[in-house]
RNA sequence: GGGCGCGUAGCUCAGUUGGUUAGAGCGCACGGUUCACAUCCGUGAGGUCGAUGGUUCGAGUCCAUUCGCGCCCA
């Protein structure tokens, strides 16, 4: 017998060693064993690496487990399945990490050099890093750990260098001085999608461009940054704008510095906008940098690393970038050149690790020129080699890929892959080699060094989905796993990294690098808002599980998401399915217990009930559904599918009716025991993809209980783990299902109807009523359900009576109707005549409404244009309602005679 | 400026390719100590699907316009 609780606590760990240990983790078919099979398609998805040093939050908990799901489906239908785990090596988080704990020793990396710090870094990966990992593995997650990779191992690092050398070689990639965003405090670079640009209140600053040669005459310009002032190179007006076109050509003087610069024409002015003259800054503004280029204009720097003034600024060199803005303008007050200022929403940028305002600049830095890769990682979207889900963020990608920027790759960091570049200090050459060089290539020189630089920690994440199988050698894992099959991870990285990925994938193996991508949403508060700190509403994944168990979690995050849209998670919706997980263990609890009842043999082949053929139906049904489902990706609406029959129509209905059925013995209780496990059964395969804990434990048992019962030859396919067992494939409609589901429904309207009326009565539950049915169609239904009648809707058994009709009328009794059926409860001193008759002259009005209106809708146009069988399900409505309405007529009538 | 998503019951959300008086969980009301389950059982109240217009025999579901909220890109 099973425990009266399931203890999710024991039973997790246990669980999962167990699965492990066993091996099933890993995929069948394997590559590198004796036997493999070649043109067995696998199915593969990588995980998409976690900061190595990061902690578990609701956005792993998602990804890991819609992963988990979907891997655990393929597994189920021998499909052969890898999920490859690891992390990445996070290179600026990571690298703050250490950072912070250097400074509270009193010390830093400067401090401590390069070597020491990177040994400081390895062994705080060491520590933390196999926090995130331990976690995931809670979650259920059944990936191949022998396969775990992290970005910064041997064979990822011979990856990232072979990439980078390829590149380079085909000259994809080159060093220059460029405007990049450029972290102060962090003192790197960055790309630039991780800049984030945010609405914020500032000032439009209106000064005066003094003309060189007639200082009295100015062009009125504004500026949000005046402190750039100091930086720019020319003034530009719109070539057709009449107040300034005169203007274009002549020189204007840079406030309080009085370097000359030219004004030009620019069409790329806006007339409207400000003064309608645009100072032109080509150092520190992107837009700027464009115009320059085009005008061939001086570039100049303002702003050192530290986003301090250059000796470009003159008497400001040194000052802090606000600090000069300030005396900057102050000093052009003083002297007359200030206009007015006025308050203006504008764009910042600010970094998106840290929140500082990330400064435009020129600087030498690696990048990737990225526009060949783009066009073929178009091609494979648009021609559909690789499928986006949902389709809307085919757009998204399009528009991005169509419009990209060359990528910065390169990063002020210790932390990383470090660039495989070296400097000849003789010639002034570059090396760049698959193995570290001794000399300089050009010139045979020792005297060479590495360029100090790392890089960023995508690229190598770019490489993920081949590199963790082997890449650049080519191994048996890479043959068969890759191409991979489903990438799936947030919308919010499509740019960061899918796309990368694709591009990398095209370049470097010719292959597209999955077949699907599957994007999921966020994971918000109950009430859509971000979960911040400062908010106070995160949820943290770990106390949850705790609290409510893993599976109550998984089937949350489950069943609240849809593709691409954002999940909100709350706990009264982890209690509900907490409850769910209660359900599960007790339906289980009942059906173990009554193993037992069974007898030994069947005296005959089955003689299946309504309820019998009913479930298994809906069962049927279920397993047509979910399998659609999951082929559309539905995954949520699968689990929302299960959960209601599993509730709803197994539990609610044929449990209860199965208790009687057990109870006439013989062979009904045989057969009625079959059919409580093989749904129970199919039940736990299809449950098993969301809440894979509590469907093996307690499949284990029911496993256990059959093997010792009279089931134990009829249960084909059950192997040593629910986990390994295969999933039920759905079978075509049967012709018997409809009917037996109509019928079934009726006996369900019979129920509700007498329940709702006892309800309505006071009737205690417990105390049994007398009841009369009458039908002439359904009698004979009737006559054969009545011992579930009587269970389910509490009837007494002993004056109960079904009928063909109504001989006489019936005194002081309780008249319904549900559908071809007429019900009578003989509840004398219950009958308030007044109260009947209202009550069913209700009942007739709202029928008749409905009649009303099925007349209309059949002798409009609907008759002719719609389908048959849509205008045949309303004509048997209404045949339907016609004949209740007669029935209900009659009981009025009836209740007036006798009154 | 361009693009996208969302707006369905008090709350949080579902809703196949448009099919005909809209579903769930939570909450609420009423009643329940039946031998699987009070992490439960039964019954009930409560939306006409943001607004307007259109396509259609038929629209929450398609189209247009519009309002509100959110996101992405520039």
């Amino acid at each position: 017998m099973l425990p009266t609780k399931y203890d999710y606590k024991s039973a997790e760990a246990r669980l999962y060693k167990f699965w492990e240990e066993n091996g099933y983790f890993k995929p069948t078919n394997d590559p590198n064993l004796p036997g493999h099979d070649p043109t067995k398609k696998p199915y593969v998805i990588s995980i998409p690496p976690p900061n190595v040093t990061g902690v578990l939050h609701l956005g792993h908990v998602l990804f890991v487990t819609l992963e988990d799901l979907m891997i655990r489906h393929q597994r189920m239908k021998g499909v052969p399945s890898l999920w490859v785990p690891g992390t990445d090596h996070a290179g600026i988080a990571t690298q703050l990490q250490v950072e912070m704990k250097l400074k509270n020793e009193g010390t830093s990396r400067e401090e401590v050099g390069r070597n020491s710090f990177l040994e400081e870094t390895w062994a705080w990966k060491e520590e933390h890093g196999g926090r995130i990992v331990e976690q995931i593995r809670r979650l259920g997650a059944s990936c191949d750990w022998s396969r775990e990779r992290f970005t910064l191992d041997n064979g990822l690092s011979r990856a990232v260098r072979e990439a980078f050398v390829h590149l380079y070689e085909k000259g994809l990639i080159y060093r220059g001085p460029r405007l990049i965003n450029w972290s102060p405090t962090l003192q790197t670079a960055v790309s630039d999608l991780e800049v984030e640009h945010a609405e914020e209140q500032g000032k439009l600053y209106y000064f005066k461009y003094q003309l060189a040669d007639d200082p009295e005459n100015f062009i009125p310009v504004a500026t949000t940054r005046p402190e750039t002032i100091l930086a720019d190179t020319a003034v530009a007006v719109h070539p057709a704008d009449d107040r300034y076109k005169d203007y274009i050509g002549k020189m204007v003087l840079v406030p309080i510095l009085g370097r000359e610069i030219p004004v030009i024409g620019d069409e790329y002015v806006s007339v409207e906008f400000g003064t309608g003259a645009l100072k032109i800054t080509p150092g520190h503004d992107p837009n700027d940098y464009e115009i320059g280029l085009r005008h061939n204009l001086e570039l100049l720097s303002m702003l050192d690393k530290k986003a301090c003034v250059t000796e470009i600024g003159g008497p400001y060199q040194g000052q802090d970038r606000f600090e000069a803005r300030k005396n900057l303008w102050q000093d052009m007050k003083d002297a007359g050149l200030v206009i007015k200022e006025e308050d203006y929403l504008h764009q910042v940028p600010r970094a998106q690790r840290g929140g500082e305002i990330i400064e435009p600049m020129i600087s030498t830095q690696w990048f990737v020129e990225i526009k060949p890769l783009a066009e073929k990682a178009l091609k494979v979207v648009r021609e559909g080699d690789v499928e986006i889900i949902p389709e809307r963020f085919k757009k998204v990608y399009y528009n991005w890929m169509e419009n990209i920027h060359d990528w910065c790759i390169s990063r002020q960091l210790w932390w990383g892959h470090r660039i495989p570049v070296w400097y000849c200090d003789e010639c002034g050459e570059l090396t760049v080699t698959r193995q570290d060089p001794t000399a300089c290539q050009a010139c045979g020189s020792n005297n060479i060094h590495q360029d100090p630089d790392v890089l960023d920690t995508w690229f190598s994440s770019a490489l993920w989905p081949f590199s963790t199988l082997g890449w650049p050698d080519e191994t048996p894992d890479l043959n068969y796993f890759f191409p991979t099959t489903m990438m799936e991870t947030g919308h919010d990285i499509l740019f960061f990294w899918v796309a990368r990925m694709i591009m990398f994938s095209l370049e470097l193996t010719g292959k597209a690098p999955f077949e699907i991508v599957y994007l999921h949403g966020l994971v918000m508060d109950e009430h859509g808002q971000k979960m911040s700190k400062s908010k106070g509403n995160v949820i943290d994944p770990i106390d949850v599980m705790n609290d409510m168990g893993t599976d109550a979690v998984r089937f949350t995050m489950l069943v609240g998401s849809t593709p691409g849209l954002n999940t909100n998670l709350s706990l009264p919706k982890v209690e509900a399915n907490r409850n769910f997980a209660n359900k599960i263990w007790n339906a289980g609890r009942f059906v173990l217990g009554n193993l037992e009842n069974a007898p030994l043999v069947p005296q005959a082949g089955p003689n299946w009930t309504l309820a019998d053929s009913w479930i298994w139906a809906r069962m049927q049904k279920l397993i047509r559904d979910v399998d659609r489902l999951f082929n559309n990706h539905q995954y949520g609406e699968a689990g929302r599918y299960i959960y209601d029959f599993f509730w709803g129509e197994y539990a609610d209905w044929y449990l209860e009716i199965s208790k009687s059925q057990i109870a006439e013995g013989g062979d009904r209780a045989f057969y009625t025991i079959e059919t409580l496990i093989k749904v129970l059964d199919l039940c736990m395969r299809l449950l098993h993809p969301f809440t894979p804990y509590i469907t093996e434990e307690l499949w284990q048992h029911l496993k256990d209980a059959v093997q010792e019962s009279p089931f134990k030859d009829r249960m084909p396919d059950w192997q040593e783990a629910l986990m390994i067992s295969s999933w039920p494939e759905p079978r075509p409609e049967e012709d018997w299902e409809n009917e037996k589901v109509a019928d079934f429904e009726l006996i369900q309207e019979i129920v509700r109807t007498i329940r709702n009326l006892r309800a309505e009565k006071n009737i205690k539950p417990g105390k049994l009523i007398p009841a009369n049915l009458v039908s002439s169609s359904y009698h004979d239904i009737l006559e054969r359900e009545i011992g579930s009648l009587i269970t389910l809707a509490q009837l007494d058994p002993e004056a109960t009576t079904v009928k063909k009709e109504l001989k006489e009328k019936n005194q002081g009794q309780i008249a319904l109707v549900a559908g071809p059926v007429e019900i009578y409860l003989p509840l004398s001193g219950l009958i308030d005549p007044a109260v009947e008759e209202e009550r069913l002259t209700s009942e007739l009005k709202e029928l008749e409404g409905q009649i009303k209106r099925l007349e209309g809708l059949l002798s409009s146009p609907f008759a002719e244009k719609a389908p048959k069988a849509v205008v045949k399900k309303e004509k048997d409505k209404l045949v339907g309602y016609l004949e209740t309405v007669k029935t209900l007529q009659e009981q009025i009538k009836n209740l007036k005679d006798l009154s």
